[in-house]
DNA sequence: CTGAAAGCGCTTACAG
DNA sequence: CTGAAAGCGCTTACAG
């Protein structure tokens, strides 16, 4: 008897609401073998062929072959969908974006860290589901009648009230959660926060600069608040607080973008004159604000020297190279999978917070110079 | 009675086969609450409560409020396993990039793609799942032991005899799929084809740079094949076939790193001297090229014209701005979601082939100049 | 307008 | 060493 449900209705539709459509056709559904087709072709049972394909139970040698070949025969495939019903595990995990821009994996900090997730989980056999929310439509949000997943990695962005209303959301969904870049909100159950060493990162920044002499320095920051930038940010006020006569003045620079950048340091150069140095939240901003200087005639790191944040590939790309702080957002992603999966065959995580360190790479755009440039600088 | 099987073990191991492991605890398992649940509270039966939620049957709107409210105050969520067993639907599409580089995500030209298909998917309440493949371990990858999605968005690398063993694979999967990229592989059932007209953009490219009256022509191409490299590889040569007396020549830059690039076309300078004009295969070939020859006191355009493909942000990052192909790599995923989406809703895809068109952008890499540049140029 | 029953495809404890 | 039975949490056709 074919069941009629072959041909049901989905939930489908262009406003996200349920919506009444006939599917005309299933494929998969009309050939789909199941694990009694292997058991009837076998001459044994279901369990014995479940048995043997998760290596369970004493099952003879003779009849493992057998189901063996028949499986690969018949080009069996168990259903993940019933696995998942029945154990109430998914192998799966959720990484959770925050953020304004729709186009947030265009930010080479956050596709370095969805890769390294996704290479930690698939080598485990776990997968990822990637979700990017606004802020704004957080709650209206359907994350939380479809979730999935067996734990939930999340990088926020917004001020401290917004975030924490985010996570005490989250935690409804009763999963384990990995808290990116999240320094100020208060450890809860069940839920750590990992991070690079940020503010040691703009210390490094700050002291960097100050000991070439620096004391006039601006630091670019994006409107969005993110945890990581605020670190950075106070890393640099710290360093700057050590040395008498030095000042920091902060320069937004709205939506972090090339125009936008640009426009922000133009204004900013014509409202207090050039600086002696700027510190760029990340390496996008350091660049865009080189390229601006230059324009306008500066000399970078004669008029003014510059820095990046996060060391991308990117940062090879510019002329003089940029002095930025290596971080591995690779590993970050990676660490947040495995602190996951940890917690999850443990019960429990190993650690209420972790932070990974950085290192200040040096290099052109804040050079001492007795000379000037020649090509053997570039080798 | 508590089943014992809250108790389990796991799938879960570092080499990704079986491994025997105990939970410790299932937080989930131990409070989830089900239709049932809700039914009892709401003193009906589960099947009214499924009919309330999915807007089926007749229901007394006394009733409804009743259940509403009910599963409003216990904060029931319906298991998406539970569901999808039952339907054998799973509100999921699989993006599979067959690439040697674990790092994929890393080109902008991927991820404007998968963030189009996230985008798209979401809207429609359906999940992504990101799966990265080394072509070299294709065929004994776990993507076919846990497989779970409805369909495939795939992106393969490699010579046409590999790109059909991949898609001979996958078609196992009985899955309809969505090919990017791809204009050598015959068509299939159940499969289309979706791509930018690279061969186009190479052509324009190419007749861009012949009526700036250059002859001696390179283009700059990864290691890797790339079905769309090809296209814009095969676009330019036939530019250069329509002019008598221009000639074009290949230089592989490995994996398109910037220092491999770098290597790639100091060595090239070296062994045939500077041509007239550089084709990068994307952007990021492109402006590696660029730095290295302006490194090497080359002046650009008047030494040498160099052109882009893609026209990602990154390039306006860059000085001079690059002539480039501008595409919409984020409309690309957008598409291919849609129509996947059309195919499972319909039955059948709404066409064989969808080609995106694409658009020359001129910058003043290749301008034609009359006298030095100033910084009027840059506004 | 509402409910009892069946079944999606697995896995587990238990009995043979 | 192997199998019959139960049940994970839903949805559907059908009967009342």
């Amino acid at each position: 008897m074919l069941p009629c449900y072959r041909w049901r209705r989905f939930l489908f539709s262009s406003d996200g609401r349920p919506a009444d459509i006939t599917m005309s056709d299933d494929t998969r559904a009309d050939k789909a073998i199941t694990i009694h087709d292997v058991a009837r072709e076998a001459g044994v049972s279901a369990m014995t062929v479940s048995n043997v394909l998760n290596g369970r139970g004493r099952v003879a040698p003779t009849t493992a072959d057998t189901i063996r070949e028949v499986v690969g025969r018949l080009g069996y495939r168990p259903s993940v969908a019933a696995r998942r019903l029945r154990l109430s595990h998914q192998w799966a995990i959720t990484m959770l974006i925050v953020v304004e821009d729709p186009d947030f994996l265009s930010d080479p900090f956050i596709t370095a860290q969805v890769t390294g997730l996704t290479n930690y989980l698939n080598r485990h056999s776990y997968s990822l589901i990637i979700r990017g929310i606004r802020p704004s439509e957080f709650s209206k949000s359907d994350l939380f009648r479809g979730f999935e997943a067996d734990g939930i990695v999340a990088i926020f962005s917004g001020d401290l009230a917004e975030r924490e209303r985010f996570l005490t959301a989250i935690e409804a969904l009763r999963v384990p959660i990995v808290l990116m870049h999240e320094y100020t909100l208060p450890p809860r159950p069940d839920c750590i926060r990992l991070r690079q060493d940020d503010f040691s990162g703009g210390l490094q920044i700050g002291r960097h600069l100050l000991g070439n002499g620096m004391r006039r320095l601006w630091m670019l920051m994006p409107d969005a608040h993110w945890p990581a930038m605020d670190g950075r940010w106070a890393g640099v006020t710290s360093a700057v607080a050590e040395v008498p006569g030095a000042d920091l003045r902060q320069i937004n620079c709205g939506n972090e973008s090339f125009l936008q950048t640009r426009d922000a340091t133009t204004i900013a150069l014509e409202q207090y004159g050039t600086p002696d140095a700027i510190v760029g939240g990340n390496d996008q901003l350091a660049v865009a604000a080189m390229m601006t200087c230059v324009r306008r005639g500066l000399v970078v790191p004669d008029d003014v020297q510059i820095t990046g944040f996060n060391g991308f590939d990117f940062w090879q790309y510019v002329q003089p190279t940029l002095t930025t702080v290596k971080s591995s957002a690779h590993l970050l992603g990676e660490r947040a999978a495995q602190e996951l999966l940890y917690r999850l065959q443990h019960g429990a995580f190993s650690s209420q917070e972790l932070v990974l360190p950085v290192t200040l790479e040096v290099g052109r755009s804040t050079a001492q110079l007795t000379r000037p440039l020649s090509s053997a600088d570039f080798d």
